[in-house]
DNA sequence: TCTGGGGTCCTAGGACCC
DNA sequence: TCTGGGGTCCTAGGACCC
């Protein structure tokens, strides 16, 4: 009998049986270990840039829909509706050929905006059960309700599971999954299985028995490569790892080998830093980046150049919005044949300087272009991000760096009321493809 | 059927210092 | 003439995630 883990469809009668299962397991857990399990949630958007188009659209509902980029412009897929997945359609996959599969889809370029908007009223509603929320990206996070299951007057996770479920679905309209556990892991690996629309819940000490029968490619980690490497090994389910000495395995497969055994175990690095979901300064961005695939590939080195000054520019703006400097700035280049390079190169003093990122760049340019090739894509990032210390200057070059960036800030104020392109630099005046 | 864009983390070699 | 070991920084590439 299968009393590890139970999805709750939200129906009185399950749910009761549901919290007597609970009891059971828990007792035996209490009865085990002196500290109470925590409760971890992970809670994940199902087709989340669909779902909030069908909110603004709700004909869309029950159709194929998919979500990318233009079809002309070499677009990918982002998001697409399960009636989409049912034809093969998934993201990642070239827009053409979601459009063969379902050439009646409703194809949507989507919103960005829109979308964190949704996102953040997201948030807010899992915040209104626990302060403990750390969001992973934009439409997913994990809740710590361990500290809070008294004040929300219940004994079991699932209940604060699938209130939470039920006040997004109410007040947002966008359909969600849920996995609870003890651990990071195994709530995220929960929340996969139980979609879509689902709450599935791992008991305290079912963890190992719940994760053993699964592949190992639903170790958060594991993609396509290192699946390959474990199969060479003889390892096909999550169980199969622990019967490996974790030294051997770090040895043939690095840190990533050492990571996926204690995750079999069901256990994370992460779980253990409780900081992690209440420490007060968002940990900072490493780097900044901006990259752009051409329609139709490109050898004109004015175009490049121009498109540079472009990434340069929408680089540097975030830089300044988040208060960073960096010191090192990497070009990427991708040619026509899909081969992909990168050069870097790192500054002495950190800056926020849009022109010297910009003739970084072109410099990198020159050096890495030597294939007699078209680029496909070309992209600017900067990373060794710091804040900028205000002792670094000097008294000189106080007053000049303090009238630049007074220019700059305006710059930016007004970009955020008129839009990007209404102040353009001049190197890109003109290409309007950049737009 | 022709492969986006935003990131993070890891590896590995070489330079340089002690 | 042959040649240590540890630490840090820089660079390039690649796996992986959403």
């Amino acid at each position: 009998m299968k009393r590890f883990f139970r999805i709750t469809p939200f129906r009185g009668a399950t749910f009761f049986s549901t919290m007597l299962q609970y009891e059971q397991t828990a007792k035996i857990t209490m009865q085990n270990s002196e500290k109470k399990p925590k409760s971890i949630l992970h809670i994940d958007m199902d087709a989340f840039f669909v779902s909030v188009e069908t909110v603004i659209n709700p004909k869309l509902k029950g159709k194929q829909v998919i979500v990318g980029g233009p079809i002309e412009g070499r677009g990918v897929v982002t998001s697409a509706s399960y009636q989409a997945r049912e034809k093969g359609v998934h993201s990642a996959m070239p827009m053409v050929a979601a459009k063969k599969l379902c050439p009646n889809a409703i194809f949507l370029t989507g919103s960005h905006h829109l979308y964190s908007d949704f996102s953040r009223r997201i948030m807010e509603i899992m915040e209104r059960y626990t302060p403990a929320v750390e969001q992973v990206s934009i439409d997913e996070a994990y809740l710590d309700i361990t500290g809070c299951l008294r004040l929300h007057r219940t004994k079991y996770p699932f209940v604060i599971a699938n209130s939470i479920h039920e006040t997004i679905a109410n007040e947002i309209g966008v359909p969600c999954s849920i996995g609870i556990a003890t651990n990071r892991v195994t709530a995220k690996i929960a929340a996969n299985l139980a979609k879509p629309n689902g709450v599935l819940e791992v008991y305290p000490d079912c963890e190992s028995a719940f994760l053993s029968p699964l592949p190992v490619r639903k170790l958060p980690g594991v993609g396509p490569v290192a699946e390959k490497e474990y199969k060479k090994l003889g390892i096909r389910e999550i169980g199969d790892l622990l019967k490996f000495d974790p030294a051997v395995l770090t040895r043939v497969l690095g840190k990533q080998a050492e990571q996926c055994a204690k995750r079999a175990g069901g256990e994370s690095s992460k779980d253990q830093a409780e900081s992690n979901f209440l420490s007060q300064e968002r940990d900072t961005a490493k780097s900044i980046g901006k990259e752009i695939t051409y329609s139709v590939d490109t050898g004109d080195p004015e175009i490049l150049a121009a498109t540079l000054a472009y990434l340069s520019e929408r680089v540097a703006g975030r830089m300044r919005k988040a208060g960073l400097s960096f010191r090192k700035v990497t070009l990427k280049l991708r040619y026509a044949d899909f081969d992909t390079y990168t050069r870097s190169k790192t500054i002495n003093l950190p800056t926020s300087d849009p022109s010297v990122i910009y003739r970084t760049a072109r410099a990198l340019l020159t050096s890495l272009d030597k294939k007699r090739q078209k680029i496909r894509l070309i992209g600017v990032t900067v990373s060794t991000l710091t804040k900028p210390d205000p002792q670094i200057n000097l008294f000189d070059q106080a007053e000049n760096e303090d009238k630049k960036r007074k220019l700059l800030n305006s710059i930016d104020e007004t970009r955020e009321r008129y839009g990007f392109t209404s102040i353009m630099s001049a190197r890109w005046l003109g290409h309007s493809q950049l737009r």
